[in-house]
DNA sequence: ACTATTTATTGATCCAAATCAATTTAATTA
DNA sequence: TAATTAAATTGATTTGGATCAATAAATAGT
């Protein structure tokens, strides 16, 4: 597979969520994805660098993490048709701090933020993608911040349960320890204690 | 005080280090302003409700805080030249989660919503100013998470005395306290022990 | 299908911070 | 400025989850 007409659509179809898409300026950004294919296992991105790419994932599983004294914490997951970019490390332009691993075969489009910034030249529209797109990441890590002060690791992972089953399914359950930021013996008793009763 | 040239200017100032700003939009957006003071204690707005309003203080301190099984916990605090919105409810349309008070006696700007999307309208200078405000609370958020996530409370309060030395020097210690996700017992104790080092 | 390696489970121990309790210090208010 | 209330400090005790250790189960590799 590749930039197959298919996957180009379900990148036209999530921005026209958001903002509406004129054909010309739908082809101009089409002209900037680029594919990318990963296998498990391989980094999109290592922490250290710069980055200035903007995902769209197409099938598979993104892993992000931070490493600190030699201790991996997992950040989040993409799965397929999420969008992902090291945020931070674009915004501040500082080196980024996240790694990111395939934990699935994974394969993707990306843009530059070059690319992006040409579009946002183009008008409001694009801008006001970018405002919500910046608002959506924000919203979301408001909801994670909150669960993770005003709940016990135990009501944690229910909610992420409810709320984010492709976590639960297909992320290996040390990893989802570390995001939920608990040790992996504390993740298994859990799930022991939630399996009786 | 009120609406005076003073103050205004202070807003106007602020805006322009993110956009360029012709003094025609300037006027339509300072027509919005409404001015607000608040006595210590008194509060912006308390949670259940939705509010509609982004506010720039002028001077004083706003405390926002979430209640859950009748525990307060300390969610930021904004100072003179700060923005503020209960972003989170704005965004989502869904009555607020916080409540917001004056913890020094109080002086405020603030327009709705409406009238933002309104300048929004004004084209993509206002867009850029929506997404840029939104990165920034993004990357403060994010800020946090790592700091909450890969510190120690008594490593994540010396943090806290580097980069946001108001909120030490002016906010009462059971409120940091509550702040940094500790008790107060905890944080008199780090105190303590960085005193006699 | 068998082996090696990685991941998950279960139990025992430990520790940092919470909670509980009493006292001192500081801030309000009469 | 004295009296009252609120906040900060200090000590004793408790506890939830981490860490350590050993085993079981699952996955990957041959």
């Amino acid at each position: 597979m590749d930039k197959s007409d298919q996957s180009v659509e379900r990148v036209k179809k999530d921005i026209s969520r958001y903002i509406e898409l004129p054909e010309e300026e739908w082809l101009l950004f089409k002209s900037h994805l680029n594919f990318l294919a990963l296998q498990k296992g391989e980094f999109l991105h290592k922490a250290g660098n710069k980055t200035n790419r903007i995902y769209f994932t197409l099938k598979g599983c993104i892993r992000t993490y931070n490493l600190k004294d030699g201790k991996e914490k997992n950040y989040n997951f993409h799965f397929e048709d999420d969008w992902y970019a090291p945020y931070y490390s674009i915004l501040t332009d500082k080196a980024c701090s996240l790694n990111a691993q395939a934990i699935e075969d994974t394969e993707l489009f990306y843009l530059t933020i070059q690319d992006l910034n040409q579009m946002y030249e183009l008008g409001k529209n694009w801008q006001k993608l970018g405002r919500l797109l910046a608002e959506k990441v924000f919203i979301e890590k408001e909801k994670k911040e909150e669960q993770l002060r005003f709940n016990n690791p135990e009501e944690h992972y229910k909610l992420l349960l409810m709320e984010k089953p492709r976590f639960v399914n297909r992320v290996q359950q040390y990893h989802l320890a570390s995001y939920l930021d608990i040790s992996p013996e504390t993740l298994s008793r859990i799930r022991n204690r939630l399996r009786n009763q």
